[in-house]
RNA sequence: GGGAGCAUAGCUCAGCUGGGAGAGCAUCUGCCUUACAAGCAGAGGGUCACAGGUUCAAGCCCUGUUGUUCCCACCA
């Protein structure tokens, strides 16, 4: 570590020390959580990264959030876990690899199942070691020891078991339903994995003649290829135009398949022509008119996403004749000359043809939103097939009155209402995937009678028939099923562990609001279900990182910043900072590198105060207030820091981080530094050995409560000083946080220092408007207002310094100052300084003027409302109070500077 | 179609339960004042989108309008 009597540099240099500490901090095991009986635990478990790349911004911010709070919990003295860990994402690492395979020749059928995972396997090595590498170079304090990984043996058993209990509740089951298929990935997808587009399409027009009156019923659809699969055409009940066609059929062009015209109120008379063809296999709302109906499902498209032909019709053919297809399964159809063409070929072909047989009356332009796979865009084909699903209803049902009840609770609790709506308004949820990389579904079949088998372990023989000849479901699960699981499944369950025990249920979950659907709810109904427990008091929603233009990161714009570039420019100190300070939850946030440059200046700012504190501090400075012989200075900072300690913790309380970040800065630089350090070397630099030990004894205490405050959000700088501060032992992070003390609170003396203050600005900003210089030292008369001579007349030496005067001297009762002076007036007194020809009277007669009329102006507001009756009468009395005092002090003000406007026309 | 967010200084954004608006960056002026030029001292700059309402008092609460972003939704 390094040596704490070493020279600090004059500029703080985040590379010299940032990999050092981290290392030290995680070898000496300050991250590792630790069970104390008795005490409440605060635990996070973080937001697993997948592992398909690297960490962007978002995942910096996302931990930077938790990061902070986890600090601050572990300095509160809470036994603090936070639980870090990798995803395996299935379907997005499945991508990665095919692609990358792709680039080498290969496919997934070349490389086998098999084969496949162990690539896979060694992505998530080569990936997973590169994200913890990253979180590493954050500063972020997770307990390493506790490290998962959603395909770890431990979460996959969790896997296994949950499935299995929802199927003996029977709330998974296995069906042919309308599911989204993404041609390109080649699987299904859940609802929540549809990201809906608006896209430019068209309306095409077609007729279908009727068989029993010849006529040629108009029906508009914006998918004319389907048309080979419909199995009906609705029409509403109560549509006077179609009543004559109760119980008619209508003629299939192309294929001249006779199908009939059903009922259905899903056909709105107001839309089109209130016809509507009837696809059961290729569109969820035609699906559920095909279910009313008992309609035939047609199927007319492959996995593929091509129009099936012979060969797809006489697979399904043969589930039928051999009596194996399920319930719900749906034929085949031998698209004859359109088989094999993708559905974009088609759709032109299909309308040409019709267009040729005079089926088509007309096509207009229409936008619509359409559904697109979430990780690679294609556009969704609705298809009906056979997938594992799970009953929602029943689980929803626990999550809702879990946030309704406040047992759970969004910040902002805005949030809370998008959980709802998806929540109420849920759909069994898809979770099989025709993918490799995953959890494989426990389930099997007999190969002889068809027996289904979910199983903990891997069956050998089939209950039913008693065969040996079983194969497992080749799919695999929902990435996000076992995401759900992930705040008991890390601590241990279903084994009943002590970590379990005693960190279940955790404290709060950090996420961005893009992921409440896929992941937050359904931990919150997993944690409910299989616990007992919501898995988490709190939800902290934070917004997106966007670009400094607005936009959202991403690897197509090019926009991306990488972490460990800014980390390496600038330090993670201040990345972190950025990404917090001033940030409203739930809000989005504009990275920029100007914010991040700020956030550097101000670690820099630390570093140089600090390196001023210990300069003065030496081997002796006293390590206790007690008995120190604090002066008005000392005393207004102590009551200035416990105020920001109440109010930093306050907003640590309520998850307002930015605010927090705001205000240590504020504290530190505007009050601390600006005032306080140049204050305090009067003393250091004075013959008083009592005042200089006092300065020094709060420089120091007022350092180390500084460096606290802001560790949860700069733990590197923090610590490297604070392992310099005399009598400071071990590391920042493991010490205690500060708490106020209301023995410091010295409100008359805090006041009469603001007063003090207030003169020191009052002059400077009197020699900035006549341009005098710093190196010109001003003469300085003062004036004391009644009750104030006391203060100012000790408060010399402060002026003196800290206005650039040379000479102060407080004006007798009834003295007038000599000669021409420019004048200003503070709220504790007059100020006059004799800058001889320097002054124009007329440009000083011009300044006073104005302020005297701003003055004037207040003076006019202030009497309003005193003079109102609703004010005196209604408003808090401390209120009125304080608008009269603020009378007297204007009319005091005005008066002066008439009296000094006088004399100077006079002159 | 439903819901939500946002609209405050030139730019990016804060603003706690209503009591005369703040920061960072940018601009202007003067300073290498022995911790810091990644700094110091000062200055300018805002009908807090618009219109009503509640209140003694509105950036903040209510209603409506406009603009903008996002989420959800099976509408052919």
């Amino acid at each position: 570590m390094e040596n704490r009597n070493a020279p600090m540099d004059k500029v703080y240099n985040p590379q010299a020390i940032e990999d050092e500490l981290y290392r030290d901090w995680a070898e000496s095991g300050a991250f590792v959580a630790h069970r104390v009986e008795g005490k409440k635990p605060f635990t996070i478990v973080m937001p697993p990264p997948n592992i398909t790349g690297q960490l962007h911004m978002g995942h910096a911010m996302d931990g930077v959030l938790q990061d902070s709070l986890t600090r601050y919990h572990r300095m509160k003295g809470d036994p603090t876990l936070w639980l870090p860990g990798t995803d395996h994402a299935s379907i997005a690492t499945e991508v990665k690899i095919v692609e990358a395979m792709r680039k080498e020749g290969l496919t997934k059928q070349d490389v086998g199942r098999e084969g496949f995972l162990e690539r896979a396997w060694a992505w998530k090595r080569e990936y997973g070691g590169r994200i913890v590498r990253q979180t590493r170079r954050m500063g972020n304090s997770c307990d390493w020891s506790r490290e998962r990984f959603t395909m770890d043996e431990g979460c996959s058993h969790a896997v296994t078991e949950v499935f299995n209990r929802l199927y003996e509740k029977g709330l998974i089951y296995r069906a042919n339903r309308m599911i989204n298929w993404c041609p390109c990935c080649k699987t299904s997808i859940s609802d929540a994995e549809v990201e809906y587009e608006e896209q430019e399409g068209r309306f095409w027009h077609l007729l279908y003649p009727v068989k029993e009156t010849g006529e040629l019923l108009e029906l508009a659809t914006t998918r004319p290829e389907t048309m080979l699969g419909d199995t009906a055409v609705a029409i509403n009940p109560d549509d006077p135009r179609y009543k004559h066609l109760h119980g008619c059929h209508v003629v299939l062009p192309l294929v001249n398949r006779e199908i009939p015209i059903v009922c259905d109120e899903h056909a709105d008379m107001e839309k089109g022509t209130g016809v509507v063809k009837i696809t059961p296999a290729h569109d969820p709302n035609d699906f559920e008119v095909g279910q009313r109906h008992n309609l035939p499902l047609v199927r007319v498209l492959t996995y593929d996403g091509r129009m099936t032909g012979p060969e797809d019709k006489a697979e399904a053919d043969e589930l039928f004749a051999g009596g194996k297809a399920a319930a719900g399964e749906p034929r085949v159809l031998d698209c004859g000359k359109y088989a094999g063409l993708t559905s974009q070929e088609a759709r032109k072909r299909i309308v040409a043809d019709m267009d040729a047989i005079g089926r088509l009356k007309k096509t207009e332009p229409l936008r619509h939103e359409v559904g697109t796979c979430y990780r690679c865009h294609t556009t969704i084909e609705p298809m009906v097939s056979k997938q594992w699903f799970v009953k929602m209803a029943p689980l929803a049902a626990p999550a809702i009155e879990a946030v309704r009840s406040g047992k759970t609770r969004f910040v902002p609790d805005r949030f809370a209402k998008t959980y709802m709506n998806w929540m109420e308004n849920i759909r069994d949820w898809c979770i099989s995937r025709q993918l490799w990389w995953g959890h494989r579904i426990p389930a099997w079949y007999c190969d002889d009678c068809g027996e289904v088998i979910v199983a903990r372990q891997t069956p050998t023989r089939c209950p039913k028939c008693g065969c040996e000849r079983l194969h497992q479901d080749e799919d695999v699960l929902d990435t996000w099923f076992s995401s759900a699981l992930w705040p008991f499944s890390t601590l241990g369950w279903p084994e009943d562990t002590e970590d379990l025990r005693y960190f279940y249920p955790t404290s709060v979950l950090v996420t961005g609001y893009d992921i409440i659907f896929f992941w937050v709810a359904r931990m919150i109904f997993s944690g409910c279900e299989q616990m007992g427990q919501t898995p988490f008091h709190t939800v902290l929603i934070h917004g997106l990182v966007r670009d400094a233009q607005g936009r959202k990161m991403s690897k197509s714009l090019g926009n991306g910043v990488d972490p460990l570039e800014i980390i390496d420019r600038y330090g993670a100190d201040a990345l972190r900072f950025s990404l917090v300070m001033g940030v409203s939850p739930g809000n989005d946030l504009r990275f920029s590198t100007d914010k991040v440059e700020s956030a550097r200046n101000f670690a820099n700012k630390i570093w140089n105060a600090s390196r001023f504190v210990l300069m003065n501090l030496g081997e002796d400075a006293p390590e206790s207030l007690d008995g120190l012989a604090l002066s008005a200075a000392d005393r207004w900072i102590l009551s200035r820091l416990n105020g920001a300690i109440r109010e930093i913790s306050a907003h640590f309380e309520e998850y307002d981080l930015g605010l927090a970040a705001q205000k240590i800065y504020d504290f530190a630089w505007s009050e601390f530094c600006d005032w306080y350090i140049e204050l305090a070397k009067s003393a250091l630099n004075g013959e008083d050995a009592a005042r200089r030990d006092a300065a020094r004894g709060v420089l120091r205490h007022v350092l180390i409560c500084l460096l606290k405050l802001l560790h949860p959000f700069m733990p590197f700088i923090t610590d490297a000083v604070y392992r310099h501060i005399p009598g400071t032992q071990g590391t920042i992070m493991l010490s205690s946080w500060p708490q106020a003390d209301d023995a410091l609170d010295f409100a008359a003396d805090a006041r009469e220092m603001e007063g003090v203050m207030d003169v020191i600005r009052a002059v400077r900003n009197l020699r900035a408007e006549m341009n005098v210089p710093v190196g010109k030292r001003a003469h300085l008369l003062v004036r004391p207002k009644a009750g104030w001579a006391g203060a100012l007349s000790g408060a010399q030496e402060y002026v003196k310094r800290l206005a650039w005067v040379s000479e102060m001297r407080l004006l007798a009762p009834g003295e007038e100052a000599e000669g021409k002076t420019v004048t200003a007036v503070s709220e504790a007194a007059e100020l006059f300084i004799p800058l001889g020809d320097l002054v124009d009277a007329g440009k000083e007669i011009a300044r006073l003027t104005k302020e005297r009329d701003g003055a004037a102006s207040d003076l006019a507001r202030t009497q309003g409302k005193l003079s109102n009756p609703g004010f005196t009468g209604k408003a808090p009395a401390q209120l009125v109070e304080q608008e009269r005092a603020k009378l007297a002090v204007l009319e005091d003000k005005i008066a002066k500077l008439n009296a000094r406007l006088e004399e100077l026309k006079n002159m």
